[in-house]
DNA sequence: AAGCGTCCGTGCGGTATCGTACAGATACTC
DNA sequence: GAGTATCTGTACGATACCGCACGGACGCTT
């Protein structure tokens, strides 16, 4: 199947992201005329690990997973960004490099702004560094909790968990993931994966058909989840503003 | 067994944290009348989950440990802290607390500053703010390796890792610290740590004692232990300053 | 409509870790 | 120096996940 993207450019304004949408006029519009938009193909590497970074990312409709691959090939997902966020905090936290990958998990759009216009942005330390620092703070908590949900939860509940982040950061209740590429960001085997969407789709919460998952029942996925989706939502709701009107 | 502290706090020197000693004589003395030296004695809980934080602090001769609790009960240890950096990230991130508790894992001293003095440290956007954003970095790679240790690795790597992490932090090559508090850390049961440290003592790498382990051959510990460790110490020594003289 | 590649389901033995239970060993207390 | 609490070692069945193998189903291509 080849990776195509399910909505037009047309569509698309910054403001569609959260970060964005929350910047004060002023900021705004200075930032405006480097923002470009860029398409994001599934499977695209944004950047690669220990690469240096030449831009920051802001989604719109994409989702983002930053991964780690191991020497053995081996892989798990550290955290996904989405509309609420924006890939490539190593730039301005001063590193301008890590040691994960990020990738996209699902197709969509972003804009992107070069490096150094984020960097001379953030050292004004208005309010896209406050944003963006707080952005960070969210995140953190989302990798802090994936490292407690892989050490004490079963397959079956972390996959509750990557469905509903998902679902988050997505338009409609569908998304385009084989249980390959799942099994891949959980750092599990495929065949758990199998078993585990199994048990969730025989219950009638979700239908599978390759490739294409539909999320049937959303409050009976949110019951079978493990508290770290909870946690990791509530410190987004918290730290980050909601999406504000166009 | 009484928590004691085992070094008296004359030999203290705020610049014994390397953050604290990367900063320019200026801003330096400019913080010094706020900083207060706190013995950090083993199992203080600096501060709690969702707690409102009224300092930051930085450690000198101390190990802080940052663990989630789950409803349960259960834990897990994030990420630690030592002379390298400083505990309380929330603060200057801008959202005031965190969902993981910070916990003493080492008794020893570090300095604390109030909230209200970091903050506006910070926002001058000078070499603190430079260096604490570096320092997050760093611990934002040590939490991201965190969550795919616990995904893909033994007990007795993650034991290593953790022995390695801890020995890095302190003076000598001897730390207190029972098995079932490492287990705490692991997330593991008390018994898999017995197993593992087991092994490691039979092969002559580590003594253990009622909650005193020596280690014998560090050399031979950075063979056991999984790649994890190695990307932590190489972005800590890639982003962070090493100590520099007095 | 035949062929082929991708994706999904299943089965089975192997292993790491869990949960529980208990016993021995070391240090502190009185 | 007897008693007690704490810490460490061991054992054993249960379980979740792994590694591997293979069969079947779906969908695209020609």
């Amino acid at each position: 199947m080849t990776a195509r993207l399910d909505t037009p450019p047309g569509d698309q304004s910054p403001r569609d992201n959260h970060l964005l949408a929350a910047l004060p006029a002023a900021d705004y519009e200075r930032l405006l005329p480097h923002l470009e938009l860029a398409p994001l193909p599934l499977g695209r590497v944004v950047y690669e690990a220990g690469g240096k970074l030449s831009y920051v990312y802001f989604p719109t409709n994409s989702i983002i997973s930053l991964l780690y691959v191991m020497e053995d090939g081996a892989s798990a997902e550290i955290a996904v960004t989405g509309h609420d966020g924006l890939v490539g905090i190593a730039l301005f936290m001063g590193g301008d490099t890590t040691p994960s990958r990020a990738v996209v998990q699902s197709a969509g759009y972003g804009y992107r702004l070069k490096a150094a216009v984020l960097k001379r942005e953030f050292e004004l330390g208005g309010a896209l560094q406050h944003l963006a620092l707080r952005y960070t703070q969210a995140l953190i908590t989302q990798m802090a909790q994936t490292a407690v949900c892989n050490r004490h939860h079963t397959v079956e509940q972390q996959l509750c968990r990557w469905l509903l982040l998902s679902l988050d950061r997505l338009p409609s209740n569908q998304l385009t993931m084989t249980q390959e590429l799942i099994a891949n960001m959980l750092g599990v085997r495929r065949e758990g994966v199998t078993e585990a969407a199994g048990h969730l789709q025989k219950d009638g919460l979700i239908r599978y058909s390759r490739g294409q998952i539909t999320v049937l029942d959303r409050p009976s996925l949110e019951t079978r989840v493990c508290e770290c989706y909870a946690v990791v939502k509530k410190e987004y709701d918290r730290l980050l503003p909601a999406r504000t009107a166009g």
